[in-house]
RNA sequence: GGGCGUGUAGCUCAGUGGUAGAGCGCUGCUCUCACAAGGCAGAGGUCGGAGGUUCGAUUCCUCCCACGCCCA
């Protein structure tokens, strides 16, 4: 696949070499085309699977920031998984997302000047149908953009024909077994969407409007009766009742009063739900206009009374025609004048709007289609509970089959809580766009029945070929709901739904866990008898700078396609995933973004440097110096939190570990190191191989992150070493690194040299003395043969980079070190350690003073310290009590504190003669 | 009103029952042949407040204060 020409392979070398900057447009715009073809999962293999089904975005536009920080997730650990040996499918798709794509085609045709009433259903399906493809395409271009590896053999879209078919099939199952039902019902309606809302799509707020107090008579036309507080007084029209608490004595002896300018007379009804306290005690029932009233009126078997239509317009006696706001103000106007309208007082009210358009909602009486949810949502909770102790960890080793485990508890707390009060769902909705509810009803024999098979012409009971379909569509969530098995083919027995399902991950926003999250279970565990997905990942909402929601009427939006234009996927990948918190909010600038490209640049630079100097590679290698097994070691355990973290989905530590170890130990340590021993002959081939390991595995671990600058450069790496372990095509199907073990007193040891040479870089800052300019510094091992061996070999690098002429000695006779603090001729010794290393710095005359200061700060800091570890150290209860290892820590840490203050003191003391 | 979450360096945030961390910003030095989008060295914090548990609390518990979100 990526075979190469001679002049390539020229040109190859000289990109790497000769271009000193990162450049993230040429690689990405080839790796991403690599990428687009590469991830075909097969279901035939024989490994382990893993399997994740995206959260499908809205046709409505295009992807938001949110979308690149949920897919990051996905993919990294996706990634991660197929470079562990998995079978890995990740399967993408779009959802049709009925309601918000006909508001948004609605508003795309206003500006054309066609209003809907103009449109017919086929015309604007057609106008959908466009809008769709190039929605779709653009979804497409941007999720390619973002290197994402999933498998775009399989892209699904919740209304394409064989999702029509497990739509079908689902709804047809719950109809047979009395899970769907159509009733009369109060619901949320949009009227200017014109459609039912179900619970979750109205969003509440409160805003400031007014309680009216009416005054509803006793006698016809009269002016004496009980004063009703009402926030919606046009709803009046509509009163069947008024209520009050049964305890409630002021209204004890009135039976019925007059509805003021509908002059209807109503009986009083009373009702424990009635709040005495609020206005008069007395509240107007309005069963077709009011959920609390609908219920109220239900138990007393009220009349219900509809006096509003589909888009808001009164339908009663002389307010008919009028919208409901102007009828709010002529009604109250009315009341007035008769002298009805007692009090009006500012009130704070929740009002409901619709979660597409903003406008306000009216709850209305409607004949809708309803999912039973009671008995679904039982199961679904229960497998959630069970998952409730289980380990939060990706294919934890105690994991049950058929449990969902939310990765952070707090969710899993929420859906619970929401689940148990779950009301029945309506699934009906009256748009053009969307799944039709697959059902009809006989005009001659009045029967209903499912048309899942074609469009009957006839009747199944009376063969009357007069019939009429319905014409609702299903609620959008409801195809989603069934996503996770749907996208494999289910109904149908399909090798992917056989190998793939259940799948393991879901990573979605917490924003939905309600609307889509808890859909999925339920249906999952009906349809397939098993969960959807095993762990659910539940991720904050990023939001700008400010911490405000982005939005594009705040135009503090940030589009994931000119961030990747800037500064490439690659960094915008690793931003999002390096602030990814499963508990907060993402506050995202772009500042931020900006600042890890530099890290892309580093891992340039680093990758230059290592393929300029490596010249060839043998894997099966030694490391022989301190700094080679230092750097391996650091490696291992970078490798095993990383796995570690990935697997608790903790994305952010597992960045930011990696993030550490390249740049701090990597970077800034193994190679500065490696340009001295590349220069010796002894150690020459192993700082290659080390240098060229090191940078392998770390290339394979930040490709979870970053996987176009890390493929671009694995590729190349690939050609100059191609040692046979090197048997993938491209990294992305490389295994991840394996950590190994090394002598843990070696890396000590290394760790020992590098605080070494930034002790002696701190002295002679504070010394005010050049880098460039050398210093003398005897080293005092204090008889320790091993540091003595180790300063000797590594001498070279110490004295480059701390900049130093080094001597060392095993151990040092007092009088003489005392003759070396009290200074000969213009010559004295400034003490100070590492460990169990004295270092003696020589130190000009007139710079004494100088770091006399610093050296009585730094006594004063660590008499303090000792104080509080001997004090501690000292206490019984803390070495009864406490584990083995902190009281060994803190006896070493005693014995470093002591060593370093009796040579410090020794230097004051000297000082002040 | 109920529930959840957050409060750590100037800013944005990690993190932890055992000596406080990063990035950006700031100060000083430094173009050393991978990288000045770099390197080196620094300044800066009683980890929101008060109690409690503990040998030991920034971390666990309780209360309080501030902010945010969800539900009524």
């Amino acid at each position: 696949m990526l075979e190469e020409t001679e002049s390539q392979k020229e040109q190859r070398k000289n990109e790497i070499e000769e271009q000193k900057r990162y450049d993230h447009k040429s690689i990405e715009s080839k790796w991403i085309k690599i990428f687009s073809g590469a991830f075909k999962a097969d279901p035939e293999s024989n490994r382990r699977k893993f399997c994740i089904t995206i959260p499908p975005p809205n046709i409505t536009g295009s992807l938001h920031i949110g979308h690149a920080l949920n897919m990051t997730i996905q993919d990294v650990i996706t990634r991660y998984k197929r470079m562990r040996g998995y079978e890995a499918l990740w399967v993408p798709g779009t959802d049709h997302a009925g309601i918000a794509t006909q508001v948004v085609v609605l508003r795309e045709l206003e500006k054309k000047g066609l209003k809907r009433e103009d449109l017919s259903e086929d015309k604007f399906l057609q106008f959908v149908e466009e809008w769709k493809q190039k929605s779709q395409s653009r979804i497409r271009e941007q999720m390619e953009k973002l290197a994402l590896s999933v498998d775009w053999s399989r892209n699904r879209f919740t209304l394409d024909p064989g999702y029509r078919k497990a739509v079908l099939h689902a709804f047809a199952d719950l109809y047979k077994n009395g899970f769907i039902y159509k009733g009369d019902y109060i619901i949320n309606w949009c009227p200017s969407c014109k459609t039912a809302l179900s619970d979750l799509e109205v969003e509440f707020d409160e805003e400031q409007g007014k309680l009216y107090y009416i005054i509803y008579p006793i006698e016809e036309n009269g002016k004496e009766g009980i004063t009703v507080a009402t926030t919606r007084p046009e709803t009046l029209l509509g009163d069947t009742a008024v209520a009050v608490h049964p305890d409630d004595s002021r209204y004890a002896e009135i039976k019925a009063v007059y509805v003021p300018l509908a002059w209807r007379k109503v009986p009083i009804i009373r009702d424990e739900r009635v709040d005495m306290t609020f206005g008069t005690g007395a509240v107007k029932i309005t069963p077709s206009h009011d959920f609390a009233d609908f219920e109220i009126a239900k138990d007393h078997n009220l009349p219900r009374l509809k006096i509003m239509n589909e888009e808001g317009i009164i339908t009663f006696g002389q307010y008919k025609g009028l919208e409901r706001f102007s009828a709010r103000k002529k009604i109250l106007e009315d009341l007035k004048e008769l002298g009805l309208l007692s009090k009006v007082e500012d009130y704070k009210i929740r009002i409901g709007r619709c979660y597409r358009c903003k406008t306000v909602v009216e709850p209305l009486l409607s004949k809708q289609w309803f999912v039973k949810t009671k008995e679904l949502a039982e199961r679904a909770i229960e497998v959630v509970k069970e998952a409730s102790n289980e380990e939060p960890r990706i294919n934890g080793k105690s994991k049950k089959k058929g449990v969902v485990k939310f990765l952070a508890k707090n969710w899993e707390n929420l859906y619970i809580s929401w689940m148990s009060r779950i009301r029945d769902w309506c699934i009906s909705r009256q748009l053009w766009w969307g799944h039709k509810i697959p059902i009809a009803n006989c005009l001659e024999c009045g029967k209903e029945f499912l048309t899942v098979d074609g469009t009957p012409k006839k009747c199944p009971y009376c063969g009357s070929e007069k019939i009429k379909e319905e014409k609702d569509v299903l609620d959008t969530w409801f195809s989603s709901a069934l996503w996770p098995f749907a996208v494999l083919g289910w109904p149908e027995k399909s090798i992917e739904l056989e190998r793939f399902y259940p799948t393991d991950l879901l990573v979605t926003g917490f924003d939905i866990i309600f609307f889509w999250v808890a859909r999925m279970i339920m249906t999952g565990l009906y349809f397939t008898n098993d969960v959807p997905f095993r762990y659910v990942y539940v991720h904050g909402l990023i939001r700008d700078e400010k911490g405000q929601k982005m939005s594009k009427t705040k135009g503090n939006v940030l589009d994931p396609l000119d961030l990747v234009e800037k500064y490439g996927a690659d960094t915008l990948r690793f931003t999002l995933s390096i602030l990814a918190s499963q508990v907060k909010d993402i506050k995202l600038s772009e500042n931020t973004i900006q600042s890890y490209y530099h890290f892309m640049n580093k891992i340039w630079n680093a990758s230059r440097f290592v393929i300029m100097n490596a010249k060839s590679y043998e894997q099966n290698f030694q490391p022989k110096s301190i700094p080679q097994i230092w750097i391996m070691g650091k490696l291992s355990s970078c490798i095993s939190k990383v796995s570690e973290y990935i697997e608790e989905a903790r994305i952010n530590q597992a960045a930011t570990e990696i993030y550490e170890f390249f740049w701090n130990d990597f970077c800034d340590w193994y190679i500065e190191i490696s340009k001295f021993e590349l220069q010796n002959d002894e150690l020459k081939e192993e700082a290659q191989n080390t240098l060229v390991y090191v940078l392998d595995s770390s290339l394979r671990i930040i490709h979870l992150f970053c996987p176009s600058i890390t493929a671009h450069i694995w590729d190349i790496m690939k050609k100059k070493y191609n040692p046979s372990e090197w048997s993938a095509d491209i990294i992305s199907f490389a295994e991840f690194p394996e950590p190994k073990s090394f002598p843990q007193e070696v890396v000590e040891m290394g760790e020992t040299l590098i605080s070494l040479v930034k002790e002696i870089r701190s002295i002679k800052d504070y010394m005010g003395i050049k880098i460039s300019e050398k210093i003398n510094v005897q080293l005092v091992c204090q008889g320790s043969m091993e540091l003595f061996g180790a300063i000797n070999s590594n001498i070279t690098w110490l004295e480059k980079l701390s900049g130093s002429k080094i001597e060392s000695c095993l151990s040092i006779e007092k009088e003489e070190l005392e003759k070396k603090l009290k200074g000969q001729g213009d010559k004295k010794y400034i003490p100070s350690s590492v460990r169990n290393l004295l270092i003696l710095v020589e130190a000009k005359q007139e710079k004494i003073e100088e770091v006399y200061q610093k050296i009585k700060r730094e006594v004063s800091e660590l008499s303090a310290e000792l104080e509080k570890v001997k004090k501690r150290l000292s206490n019984p209860d803390f070495i009864e009590k406490a584990e083995e290892s902190v009281i060994e820590e803190h006896r070493k840490k005693l014995e470093e504190i002591s060593f370093r203050l009796s040579h410090l003191y020794k230097q004051i003391e000297l000082m002040k003669k």
